[in-house]
DNA sequence: TCTGGGGTCCTAGTGCCC
DNA sequence: TCTGGGGCACTAGGACCC
């Protein structure tokens, strides 16, 4: 707990959905719902738009549709998401070299670390031009929390949403806290929520109140002293820029129940290819490997086995997850497979071999079994990621098209043979037109993601700052434009907001990590990304539809 | 047409070794 | 020789987060 309140913890607005609206302009100010089209998806990001139907995220998408029938639905497109998180993220190390990335659209900055700010007035500069800096940059807005530890920057920031600047002063924490549900510390969600209701306990201040060995009582040593710190507004964790991973995993939701004992074994070799391409892209191997099932009731069983050495070798994986399948009971059926490698060690060749020796065969080299008939036949259970199985070309709703003559568009919707353009780029200035095509057009091919911002613009800005580092202006927030939605006075305002968070939205604070940021942080941003077989690139069934 | 995907951390039970 | 306890590794599941 610092005296001053230089931690800073940045939150950008509905992430996901804002991008999609930068890049898309027929889409600015419409409701957006950004997540799996499948029909068992479940939505990743709503647009501020879209909450105002009560779209969350984690909503099944069939619910979203129910409630908010006009909006435009569309597909994660991460290397977008991605290349606009890395813009942000150098942003935020200009201010400091400790930065902790929590996902694509999150991260708490050690100001003081950066020599930023060392109180609250330049604690606020900062964050006032991080804001400022990051919408120049990237046209999208993000909301910053100030305090003296990572866990009320983080509240600050929720108090922020959206589009402010919250700071909060060290001293005033418990009881700025007092009031708020037992929700907002971190690490209590519905389970933990209800339990502590049961117990009679609603607020911070109640838990506070309650004393660390009712805690304890209720909730296991660890968890117990953790959350009556929390209460107290005490939270000593540093800023910390690099972790190591603990775990590489893949899992896959199928449309359908999968029955065939075949097939199931099919998906868990594919899985545990498809780990492997992770594990090594990450440059590690891993000596546990982890089956999980989820059958048709939704409930969730997970298998593992440690070997006697780290692999990253695909055949022992795959020999393994089937081994942990063997002693599973699928009658009744598949919703979800999964595979995973934990005990992560970094990548040797030795390793490999060794493991290899002691399984007694001859490894990378051992094929599969066999594709079962009813792959992509009578289960018709694809998952929305699979290419290759449909001959017909997929155009997922939101992806960015190119066209000879027409240039660059995106994919409104798809079906019955035909795929449906907007032509506008993220500078257009109002919505473009729209064609329909065939499916197979030879004109038409999948484009790459253009640029939210002008480039140019980043550029100008780039200059600036090199100038303002020549001996020009201080680095002095008054010199720039201050952020239209910085709560005037939010020092002292905090506290008053016990409901604050509340709103048509109101749900998961932070939504939009979503599958990005485990794919961000298992998979390394150099790595090239091409791999035969065209596994990667994330899609869904062409019947997606998108109304904007 | 209810409930994704990729992670982390914690707890509890069990078996083994000393 | 038997027993108990501590420590550790492993396994499985649950809760939580983004």
């Amino acid at each position: 707990m610092r005296a001053a309140p230089t931690i800073l913890h940045l939150d950008m607005d509905a992430f996901f959905a804002a991008a999609e609206q930068a890049a898309k302009p027929s889409l600015r100010g419409k409701p957006v719902i950004v997540g799996g089209l499948g029909p068992r998806g479940v939505v990743s990001t709503a647009s501020y738009e879209a909450r105002r139907f009560g779209v969350h995220s984690a909503m099944p998408m069939a619910q979203a549709r129910r409630l908010c029938p006009n909006g435009a639905y569309l597909v994660p497109r991460f290397s977008l998401y991605r290349s606009v998180s890395e813009q942000v993220m150098a942003l935020l190390r200009e201010l400091s070299p400790l930065v902790e990335p929590l996902s694509l659209d999150e991260a708490f900055v050690d100001l003081e670390a950066g020599g930023v700010a060392f109180d609250a007035p330049s604690a606020r500069a900062a964050g006032e031009r991080l804001r400022a800096d990051i919408r120049e940059v990237t046209g999208l807005s993000g909301s910053v929390g100030l305090a003296g530890s990572k866990m009320l920057a983080k509240i600050a920031s929720e108090q922020a949403k959206p589009d402010g600047l919250v700071l909060i002063r060290p001293g005033t924490e418990r009881e700025l806290l007092a009031p708020m549900p037992v929700r907002t510390l971190p690490g209590v969600g519905p389970a933990t929520g209800e339990h502590l209701r049961r117990a009679g306990m609603t607020t911070v201040g109640e838990l506070a109140g309650a004393g660390e060995d009712e805690l304890v009582r209720l909730l296991g040593r660890a968890h117990g002293v953790a959350l009556y710190r929390m209460a107290l507004g005490l939270d000593d964790r540093a800023v910390v820029a690099e972790r190591d991973a603990k775990s590489v995993s893949v899992e896959d939701t199928f449309d359908v129940d999968l029955h065939d004992r075949t097939r199931i074994r099919f998906e868990v070799q594919r899985l545990a290819d498809r780990c492997v391409e992770r594990l090594r892209g990450s440059g590690h191997s891993g000596r546990t490997i982890v089956l999980k099932v989820r059958r048709y009731d939704f409930s969730t069983l997970t298998r593992s086995e440690t070997l006697r050495g780290p692999t990253d070798d695909p055949a022992v994986v795959r020999e393994a997850a089937l081994r942990l399948l063997d002693a599973v009971d699928t009658t009744g059926g598949v919703r979800l497979l999964g595979v995973g490698v934990s005990g992560l060690a970094d990548y040797t060749q030795e390793d490999l071999f060794a493991q290899a020796a002691e399984e007694g065969r001859d490894a990378a080299e051992e094929p599969r079994e066999g594709v079962p008939e009813a792959l992509g036949g009578a289960e018709g259970d694809t998952p929305a990621h699979r290419s290759g199985v449909v001959a017909e070309r997929r155009w997922p709703a939101g992806s960015d098209v190119r066209h000879t003559e027409y240039g660059a568009g995106w994919v409104q919707g798809s079906g019955v043979g035909r795929v449906t353009v907007r032509f506008e780029e993220p500078g257009s200035e109002r919505p473009g037109r729209v064609r329909t095509f065939l499916v197979d057009d030879p004109e038409l091919a999948p484009g790459e993601p253009l640029p939210l911002v002008d480039p140019e613009r980043a550029g100008a800005r780039a200059a600036r700052r090199e100038a303002a580092a020549a001996g020009a202006p201080a680095r002095d927030g008054r010199t720039e434009e201050a952020a239209p939605a910085v709560r005037e006075g939010a020092d002292r305002a905090v506290g008053e907001g016990s409901s604050a968070g509340a709103g048509p939205g109101a749900g998961r604070s932070s939504p939009e990590g979503a599958a990005g940021a485990a794919q961000a942080s298992s998979e390394p941003a150099r790595r090239p990304k091409s791999r035969s077989g065209g596994g990667g690139a994330a899609s869904s069934p062409g019947s997606a539809t998108s109304s904007p």
